[in-house]
DNA sequence: ATAATAGTTGACTAAATAGTTTAGAATGGT
DNA sequence: ACCATTCTAAACTATTTAGTCAACTATTAT
């Protein structure tokens, strides 16, 4: 019973919006309320903190991520191709990005995390979480493709690590340069990361 | 003539250290002037704006940085020892940055560069640049390998950006998951990415 | 010595910002 | 209908912040 209202989503949306566009820090509060359309006092019915709000949202984000994410590296698929699509996901999501916001503006787990992981311990360990668990779906397929004999990974987890941070690294420099052509090259270099066997490797 | 003053170094260090350890847009004009030891009136009398600063700061380090770089990368070390060594100085750093801050901050450009890049145009501009600059020692000593043949690149310039990303991923990474450790990984992963001939690679 | 120059200081303003409060509006259950 | 509950709005305070300014101090060349 009482009043019913999509403001703590509006919210969410919003510091998730100006951050991703910008940057943590510089992000106001007014300014979230501004772009929700919402007044401050409903900001502090709902949330604590910018900090409290933030990780809401990274969470909510995640919650809606990891359907997409189950979706591409469903069992139904086979492994490699797992890798693939998500590949080419984070392509087209960066291309969607430059035609909405004119920019490349990379992963967001990690520019924000980059950014807070000195100042704001709860960000902090929501974000390492997540990362972990997308962890989590490379290694999976990775270790499933290696005992398929497809690609050689002894060691899947230290493979899938390998492969993350050159995923994350990209996706980074992307940002930092403003190219979303360079994560063309993504695939190619996970793959030969994999060394995916009967595949011609350019580089 | 007239009077001397080091405030303007004091203050390039100040900013450099307080954005390294926690972020640009949280550090204020007042906390950089207080670490520094110099007055407000003193920082406007030298810099326009904390960005003006903050580019100072950063093309100062990186005129220090470019002479370890040249001798790390000097024509009389091996080219494959030139990059190992760069691996083991990143690990090297990221220690230190441990005893003496408790935490791996990983790269002070791609930190910074990550954070204000949709912001602060000349800071981004700088940080770009020298990103160009750093791949170039790693790409020249890549070709060098590669003519020799102790690698397989006949595209050193595309294995470069590869192990950049490679690079920069790993260490961005270990700072947010504040893991030094993981940066032992470095010269594996990079040795794997190279195909460094005659190497047992486990991954 | 002194004048020109380079740098310093602290007090100041104006704006932005986080956070609070209180009265009241909208809604659903009974 | 009406009441408890949920949420909103606007005005408010206190603090932090960027940026300015004019008087002052130290240094050096002549």
């Amino acid at each position: 019973m009482g009043r019913v209202s999509d403001a703590k989503e509006k919210l969410m949306d919003a510091v998730f919006e100006l951050v991703w566009t910008g940057s943590y820090g510089t992000t106001t509060i007014d300014q979230i309320c501004e772009r929700a359309g919402v007044k401050k006092g409903s900001f502090y019915y709902f949330f604590e903190s910018k900090a409290d709000l933030a990780v809401a949202s990274v969470e909510a984000r995640w919650q809606m991520h990891r359907g997409e994410l189950d979706a591409m590296f469903s069992a139904t698929v086979p492994a490699l191709e797992r890798v693939k699509r998500y590949c080419e996901y984070s392509y087209k999501i960066q291309k969607e990005n430059v035609e909405k916001y004119g920019r490349v503006l990379g992963c967001p787990q990690v520019a924000l995390g980059c950014e807070v992981c000195t100042q704001e311990d709860a960000l902090q360990k929501k974000i390492q979480s997540i990362m972990q668990y997308k962890l989590k779906y490379i290694e999976s397929a990775i270790r499933e493709a290696h005992s398929e004999g497809l690609v050689s990974a002894p060691d899947p987890t230290a493979k899938a690590k390998m492969i993350m941070a050159y995923y994350d690294g990209l996706l980074m420099e992307a940002r930092i340069q403003n190219n979303v052509e360079s994560l063309r090259q993504m695939w190619p270099g996970v793959s030969s990361l994999l060394g995916v066997k009967g595949e011609l490797v350019a580089v």
